[in-house]
DNA sequence: CTGAAAGCGCTTACAG
DNA sequence: CTGAAAGCGCTTACAG
């Protein structure tokens, strides 16, 4: 045997009955050794093996699955391919799929192209679709009643609250509550909310859990918290969270504890903190959300809220998995992740005046 | 006509012969509305368009693959769905193709599983294979040969140098070339390297790129250019280059610049210096690699390289639909993108001692 | 417009 | 082991 047997062109080969013929063996027989059936000798089973390796030929897909073979595909809807953390949900989750032999087709679902996306999907029957971020909610509710109708399973990661989904989102209002009984454990009793406030859904919640954290502490929302969002154009970058820390600095009693949307928004309050001369956490203490490597970057480092994604998408494969093997529930399957507070430099006692 | 007609169970309608059945056409006819052939009476495409929206019927992509309608797929081997510059290309080369009909398979060819996905891909029957990153170089090499055997175009976006390989990638070398001009303009003779000397191709062709123009200049690489990568570990982040700054300044007479393989490196470096009391730019300057949102985030803000990712991506594309649109070449296609200096506060004139 | 037929590339009984 | 046949879900001539 040669050491490196040349690849020959293989392009006159395409389908099993012309690889049969070019190993001189039935079609039926070279099937079986695709398919590792019994009954077959080892000769000839290594005939076929060599001769797959030495022509590249790969059995067509698309007739295996009109046969009745599984894809083994599940399609991922994502609302944005730019947001690090949707994309870490993503390459984890692909990974937890393709262990288990399932391949995945990947498409933004953005406003507009949900229906033809989903239709893709369908139309390469995969097994199940899911969806990660925030969407439209017409829109994505329209998609799961059509999957629902057809029996085909779904999953939606982080966008909670919608009509009759099986939904896995994090319990945002135990993470705010994790962080305001930090800070009031450090003696914070006045509360600045960056790009919190307002009215999208994983917003709302937010507020929620601090009001309910506030209240059981017997303090009032309206009286601890202040929001200056409308003073600025609503973004989820730095700049966003200078902006808003530079407008808190010019109120006449600034809070001493501010609560970000994000890991970015809060670092531009940092900075903007400290470009007006404040030493953190010793004059005011700064959280952010998502725990991003930038948390670790910055002096002093920030304290922020762990997504603990390895736990939701462990919970999510579970959830499809179990969609898979199991017939359809009338239940929507609703799953809360708990996030995790990650106490570093930005956060201290207030100051005593 | 009822305003929202409820989506009835289309569990039962799996092909067009149950739809025709249940529209009361024939399978012929939905198929011609199907594919928008001439003369059928509006009356009947309204028929079918209705059904097809109630029942959520969708033909069998499979199918239609086998007939022989194209797949219009591409197979997308990445590197890793972790590092952000690889994620933004494959997220802007998964919009292009979109907008051309083209839906992505997307895959991580991690060391070993190369095979097994690339064979994926192809029994999908994918119209064309790239890969987003850096490889195994036989592993890659091995694959492409294959590709090239059976016909299937592909492209490697990133890592340069493959044997027989359709190749876009960054031209480091001018990258590195006009980051050292910029800071020899301001003085500067002594560059501190940060994690870019060491063997892996990508730091290759920058240690080129620096030696070209540092003699461009009339001046010596070794003479110039110190590093410590040795020293310590090596990774890719913030800590790294904070370690690396740090044994940087024991030296006896520390580089006045630094040029750091990415922006996490340079980041940690600055904090490292401005810890040991420095200012920065008038006491050090750093650059950084990639331009990423995190160099906004310091302060002072980070002089780096853009990647230039969207005409990266653009060439990238172009380069996959010449490819499907004529017949295959012979020589391999290799582009290389220029880079991109994006000045910022990090650097400035070398201080007068 | 309808209907019957062929064929894409596979697998799976079934008879030799 | 081989060979002929049926059928998965589609499209595309072809004859009515």
């Amino acid at each position: 045997m040669p050491k490196k047997s040349p690849l020959r062109p293989a392009s006159q080969i395409r389908s099993t009955a012309d690889f049969a013929r070019h190993v001189g063996l039935a079609r039926t027989t070279v099937s079986r050794v695709l398919n590792r059936q019994p009954g077959l000798k080892q000769k000839t089973i290594d005939r076929v093996q060599q001769a797959l390796a030495e022509t590249g030929f790969t059995p067509n897909a698309h007739a295996l699955h009109l046969k009745g073979k599984r894809t083994a595909m599940i399609g991922i809807c994502m609302d944005d391919l730019l947001m690090p953390p949707a994309v870490r949900k993503l390459a984890t989750l692909q990974r937890l799929l393709r262990v288990r032999g399932f391949s995945s087709l990947i498409e933004v679902f953005s406003p507009g192209v949900g229906r033809e996306v989903v239709q893709h999907f369908l139309s390469m029957r995969v097994e199940a679709v899911v969806f990660i971020g925030y969407f439209h909610r017409e829109e994505i509710e329209a998609r799961i009643a059509g999957l629902i109708a057809r029996g085909t399973p779904h999953l939606v990661i982080d966008h909670f609250g919608l009509k009759h989904a099986n939904t896995i989102s994090l319990d945002r209002a135990v993470g705010m509550a994790a962080v305001v009984n930090h800070l009031l454990d450090f003696g914070h009793r006045t509360f600045g909310l960056l790009g919190v406030a307002q009215s999208p859904s994983s917003r709302f919640d937010r507020v929620t859990g601090l009001r309910a954290a506030l209240q059981a502490r017997g303090l009032d929302f309206d009286a601890c918290t202040l929001t200056l969002d409308h003073l600025h154009e609503r973004r989820n970058d730095f700049d966003y969270g200078h902006q808003l820390a530079t407008s808190f600095l010019l109120q006449p009693r600034p809070p001493t504890a501010f609560l970000a949307l994000n890991d970015e928004i809060a670092i531009g309050a940092m900075r903007a903190l400290q470009e007006a001369g404040l030493k953190l956490p010793r004059d005011a203490s700064v959280v952010g959300f998502n725990n991003q490597p930038a948390c670790l970057m910055t002096s002093p480092t920030l304290t922020t809220v762990d997504q603990c994604i390895d736990d939701t998408i462990a919970s999510a494969s579970e959830v499809i998995f179990a969609q898979l093997d199991h017939p359809p529930r009338a239940k929507p399957i609703i799953r809360m992740i708990a996030p995790q507070l990650v106490v570093r430099e930005s956060t201290g006692p207030v100051r005593r005046t």
